[in-house]
DNA sequence: TCGACCATACGATATTGGTCGTAACGTTTG
DNA sequence: CAAACGTTACGACCAATATCGTATGGTCGA
């Protein structure tokens, strides 16, 4: 049981695509990587950050005096069980529903992406056709 | 200029969800439909709806005594808006890895989903290498 | 007619997320 | 040493969401 994490607020997910994307950092330069979006003050990401701690969403190193946060729910985990609630929420658990409008959207993805998509795509074909469990 | 909307909040979702597959509905209508999951008293549905009203959420039938409530936005640009947001939240904006994890996961689609999302693929593969537009 | 019933209207409240100001404190440097 | 600076700690505040209790009022049947 690895402990059911409520989801991160959508401030405190911006701080940990921060510290995903570079690493451990402590809190003056994550301020200053999305101040530019957010455009608040120091005392806000500080804050921010503090809570997280106590919520146990990043871990603290504080040897030197600037101490140095890292995040400590993994990324793809994360995202899964975002994208789970998201997919359950807004299309109702259908996930064919859901891709086939991120296709259709923005950011094509590029042909290697397709080609994993549709590597992915034929795999599941097959499985489906063996059958899925068997449990 | 289509007016901007701030996006439903979660329990605004869920009667949208209802009204949209549904139809028209009186409060009580929608209010047995969602009771099960979310377990709150009428008013609350009631209310809820009362808010959705004045901010042009739904549109109101007064004509019978139960007030007869319908959806005003779309089902579909919703769900792009909201997967939109979630896309570049989450996943930075990309479309791949998010669809690449949504098939990893759950009730993975019919045969015939499979074929849909396939022969999206091939038309996206086409489109990049000719060139997108064309409309 | 007159309750019983059901629906709406309204207001109060608790909770949470997000924001920031200010205080306290150690380090570095002139 | 002492002032300046950067950092953490703490507490206050506002707005939005969600919840519910109670009041009000129309309708229908006995």
């Amino acid at each position: 049981m690895v402990k059911k994490q409520p989801a991160p607020t959508p401030s405190e997910l911006r701080i940990l695509q921060s510290l995903w994307q570079h690493g451990p950092s402590t809190v003056r330069e994550v301020h200053n990587r999305i101040a530019g979006d957010s455009r608040v003050s120091y005392t806000t990401t500080l804050k921010q950050m503090q809570i997280m701690h106590d919520k146990g969403l990043v871990r603290r190193d504080a040897e030197n005096r600037a101490h140095v946060y890292s995040a400590v729910p993994e990324q793809e985990q994360t995202q899964q069980a975002m994208l789970n609630d998201f997919m359950s929420r807004v299309y109702d658990g259908s996930s064919s529903r859901l891709v086939l409008q991120a296709l259709g959207i923005s950011r094509p993805a590029s042909e290697q992406e397709l080609d994993e998509i549709n590597r992915l795509v034929q795999r599941l074909r097959n499985e489906s056709s063996n059958g899925p469990d068997a449990s």
